[in-house]
Formats: structure tokens, C-alpha cells, sequence
DNA sequence: TAGAGAATGACACTGAGTCTCAAAAAGTGT
DNA sequence: ACACTTTTTGAGACTCAGTGTCATTCTCTA
């Protein structure tokens, strides 16, 4: 997970921060070393026709463990959809905003996807095609993605002095959903071919082709 | 809470077509009676707190007739929600499009609002304030949006000779769901008032100031 | 190295959702 | 009215996600 290796300060650590305290270190080996037994599990067996408890038994922790790590099942089977939007949400923060919005929105998600880490790619390959098949992984990306949308419009009504709920908010953040998700299948459905260069340019072509889209016409 | 009067042989029905073969009536009579009670029990004591065995018990059904109705819990609560994508699938369906595809979305769903039965604003009403209490019903909600918005662009792909995925479809068909949130959203916070008409005029103003979204600037 | 504070595992418990089967409708003929 | 078929229902057993408790075992700090 998270947000950006920082420099190893020897030699590569296979997992987690060696700055962090060991109590830290090792609750995020859990982490990912769960989140990575869901995506096997999942997509090997099904996500229905697997229990929490093979799972945690899969990584040789206890079911208590794994409701302390992850909220729910579905959680860990899409942490590497949480991590694009925690990545983005961060960069949103942390951008002044000047000139027009929708494409500083454009650029700031650019941002993040380049900034995941590089086995990024395969996870939400996988994470994606497993979300495909269980109605229960699609219902909570998408209740993440409704607070994730929550949180940009926050963060853009504190910059620019609006309403959080103001229309304009509502629809810039759903637009830049709807850039991604459109992006993402097609990079997915090619396999992630050409890398983190073709989402980046497939993102930037919707982007663009958006404003034209409220034109369609029929005949 | 009961069934509501069996229909006397005679005056007005009250609830269930007449036309409909009696096993067909006492089918949907038993669907309302369990979604209005969903809306009564959720209400008052909360989403969570109530159990479907309540809540099956409260109309003198078993649970799995409850089950056999509704295929959650949360189901039974957004009832009034299904009701209006349900309405306006329809009339996107039996719409002839020419023209400009955005406008005639708005008509659309104006014409969808219109159309729905008049007891529809309360329980809507109802509906809505108790979906900002659960985390649950927010997330059905978000999945049955998807799966309308999924039918729409289907629908109007057929009717234009569209790929289901272009992403102009996708941002159409979202930024309908938009227009309708933020209108109801408002139209809801202040009670319903005004009626129909005021939530259409809302409708209207919202698809009308959809497209200057994309220029907002910051500074 | 002792003791404070946090993480863990074991276990019991609630409640949603599924399945099966027998009883009770409703529909259809005579 | 009557038997006969088909659908719907209720009862109850069952699985599993998710929660709460408590004793045990770790990590941190002094």
C-alpha cells in the first residue's frame, strides 16, 4: 500500500518502511499480506466460496486480526482501488488551485497514477477483473468512490470558497470519476498494456473528449 | 403492521389493479406492506437496530416470504428510489431520440418525475432521510444507480449505434444521476415543498447549469 | 529487565441470507 | 360443488460475516 515508497535507508526492505516502528512494520506486512491472499483466493475459488476465516487462515492470522486490518471482506479484495483515491485525495490536498478546475483535476489525477507504486499495475488488474465478478465487490467501490467523491468536493468548497454541495462540485468530481473508470476498463480490458503510459494517455484523450460529450446528438 | 384492508368486494381498491388475477394482487399488496413498514420500523428505531424477523413479523409474513419479495433487507427500504429509475427506464425506452441527447434526458426523467403515483413525495421523502442514517442502504442505493445507469447507456446505444461503453454515453447517463441527486437533495432537505413542481423546476435549473460546470475557474 | 500499553487469538454470540420440505393457498377443469 | 395441478407460503435447520469480551502475548520505553 501506501503511499510511496520512501527511500529504503540500506538496502531494498521486501516490505514495509524501515523508519517505521516494528509494530507499525509488521501490521502493514499483515495488511498486505492479506489484501494479496484475497486477490489469490478471490479469483482462484470465487469471492463468495471463500470464508474470511480461509482467508485469514491462508496468511496464518486469526478472524479477529482480519476485522481489525479490513472493515469488511469486500475491503480487502480492493485496497488497490483505495489507493489510487487515497493517492489522488492527498494531491487534491495539497495542490493550490488557480486558473480552470476541471483540467487541474485532470492533471492531479495524472499525478497520482503515476505516483503508485510500480506493482501497482498488476494489482488492480487483478482487482479490477475480480470486481467484475461479484455484485458485492462492485457495491463497495462504488460506496467508496461516493466518499471519495464526498471528500474532493470538500476539499475544492474549502479552496474556492463554495459549497460543498454546490452542482458545479458535484459534477466535476463525478466527471473525473467517470474519466477514470472509462480509462481504466479499456487499460484493463488490454492488460494493463503499455503500462502506466497508456492509462496516462487514455486518461488525458477522456478528459478531452468530455466537454464535447453533453453535445451528442441523434440522426 | 397490516396489511391494509383486505379490498371489500365492491368500492375502490385501494391498493393492486383489479385486472391483476388475485394471487398477483396479494403479491404486490404484500410487497407495499412490507416496504412501508421497512420505512416505518427503519425510521423509528433505526436500520440496524430493526431485524428482518421484526420487520417480516410487523406484517404477518414469514421471513422467507420477506426474502422471496426482496432480495435484501435494504431492498425494502428504497422502495420509492427503484420506483423513479424504474419510470424513467421505461420512458427512455419508449422515446423516439432526434436531436440533442441531453435535453431530451432531462424531459425524460421530468416526464418520469411526473408520472409517478401521488403518495410517491412522502415515502421518497421518508426514503431518503433514512438513507443518510446507514451507511448500507447509501451503498444500494449507489448499486442500483449503477445498474440503471448501466441500462440507460445500453438503451441509448441502441438507439444511436453506440458501443454501450462510449464514454460520451457514460457521461450523459451519469450526469443525469447528478442533476436528479442534487435537485432531490434540496427538494428533500426542504421537506418536499412545493410538490412536484418545485423538484422539476429544481430538475430543470440543475440540467440547465450542468454544462457551465466544466468552466469553473478558481481565483 | 520490569512494567505499561498495544496487538492478538480463542470463543461466544447476533443476524442476514439460503435451502429444503411439507402444508396451504389459488388457478383449472369437470 | 368436486378433484387435480401448480404456485406460494411457513417452519426450521444451516452457513457465514461481523461484533464483543477477555486472557495471553507481544512491542515499546524507562
Amino acid at each position: 500500500m501506501t503511499v510511496m515508497p520512501t527511500a529504503p535507508s540500506v538496502p531494498t526492505s521486501p516490505s514495509g518502511d524501515r523508519s517505521l516502528p516494528l509494530r507499525e512494520r509488521k501490521k502493514l506486512r499483515t495488511r498486505r499480506a492479506l489484501a494479496d491472499a484475497a486477490l489469490t483466493l478471490f479469483t482462484a475459488k470465487g469471492f463468495d466460496a471463500t470464508t474470511v476465516d480461509e482467508l485469514a487462515d491462508s496468511v496464518e492470522v486469526s478472524k479477529s486480526t482480519f476485522f481489525r486490518t479490513f472493515p469488511s471482506k469486500e475491503a480487502a479484495a480492493i485496497e488497490a482501488e483505495t489507493e489510487v483515491w487515497t493517492v489522488w485525495l492527498a494531491a487534491l490536498e495539497a495542490r493550490g488551485l488557480s486558473g480552470p478546475v476541471f483540467p487541474a483535476l485532470c492533471d492531479t489525477l495524472a499525478e497520482a497514477a503515476t505516483a503508485l507504486p510500480p506493482d501497482w499495475d498488476e494489482r488492480y488488474v487483478a482487482t479490477r477483473r475480480l470486481v467484475m465478478t461479484a455484485a458485492a465487490l462492485l457495491s463497495q467501490v462504488e460506496l467508496q468512490r461516493n466518499d471519495v467523491k464526498r471528500r474532493a468536493r470538500a476539499t475544492l468548497a474549502a479552496k474556492l470558497g463554495l459549497d460543498p454541495e454546490d452542482l458545479r462540485l458535484h459534477v466535476l468530481s463525478e466527471l473525473t470519476m467517470t474519466a477514470w473508470s472509462v480509462s481504466a476498463r479499456e487499460w484493463v480490458r488490454s492488460g494493463a498494456d503499455g503500462g502506466r503510459e497508456t492509462l496516462l494517455a487514455r486518461l488525458h484523450d477522456a478528459f478531452t473528449a468530455i466537454p464535447a460529450s453533453l453535445d451528442l446528438a441523434a440522426g
